[in-house]
DNA sequence: TATTGTTATACTCTATAACTATA
DNA sequence: TATAGTTATAGAGTATAACAATA
């Protein structure tokens, strides 16, 4: 029997019997972790959570105007606008002004950004898969999905 | 067929069946979600989850130091300091010299704190009995609990 | 009048470095 | 030397208000 831990006393563990039984705390948890997989998965592409999604969302609605994007990501059109600059500046996204609507601007991928994403896309489905696996499959997954639909 | 919507040419829905199949992104809007109810349900208590977290950790363990409250709850120790700071300025926490370590504060509820937890326990259970009941039922919260475990 | 993109701003949360007093 | 609590500070993320151009 070895001691893992450094401490000559080992500290009693504590007593996280009620946190551990609110939803809230584990989704929360559950959900910080997943995240900082991302972010290290990512790190070398630079890439956060939130632009990943916002490239996914315009290559899969080419020419939608930044309130649309950001409205369906739960983002303010207001921190919408650095971010979407930010993948401007690295030339991921094109703002192009709306054909119909002269304050709008028509969102699109530019061919690089078309080509970071396949790649971003690939890097991301490994990981996805590597989730997958910890929940026991896809079916496990779908229930995962299912019921975080339920409480949002 | 009426239309729901105020708009006089309703916007086609957008697609965004990508960004619905990630689970970090699946995971991100529940949480969000629940913390939203949890907000709003503790609005008039004036607590926010990290509170009522220390708070029942604290309550069910007694006496230990800031370090460890925080550690359990991936709370850094310095930013934990305002956190239970301000729940001492409310009277419900006391920080009182380590009898053992003298650079120790232990953690304990004052008799306020425990009447105060004791209403926040039972609002917090309703909330959570909620949650349950959009999930479909005891058997699917632990279903649940289980799912985001092995994410962690 | 309302909406789009924008700027400015503020507030919360989180992260790091450095100090002090104790161990 | 290392640890507990603390302070200061900086960076994200998020929220609101207000403005110019346009609808």
């Amino acid at each position: 029997m070895q001691n893992i831990l450094r401490d000559e006393r080992p500290a009693i563990a504590l007593d996280t019997a009620s946190t551990a039984g609110i939803i809230g705390y584990r989704l929360r948890r559950a959900q910080l972790s997943v995240f900082q997989k991302f972010l290290a998965t990512f790190d070398t592409l630079k890439l956060r959570p939130a632009d990943y999604s916002v490239l996914v969302l315009i290559a899969d609605n080419p020419g939608r105007k930044q309130t649309e994007i950001a409205e369906v990501l739960g983002i303010k059109r207001a921190n919408f606008v650095t971010l979407v600059h930010g993948l401007e500046d690295r030339g991921l996204v094109e703002r192009t002004p709306s054909s119909t609507d002269k304050r709008a601007n028509a969102l699109h991928l530019t061919t690089e950004g078309v080509a970071f994403l396949a790649h971003a896309r690939r890097v991301h489905e490994a990981m996805e898969q590597e989730l997958i696996d910890r929940l026991g499959g896809d079916k496990e997954r779908t229930q995962l999905l299912a019921l975080l639909d339920q409480l949002t």
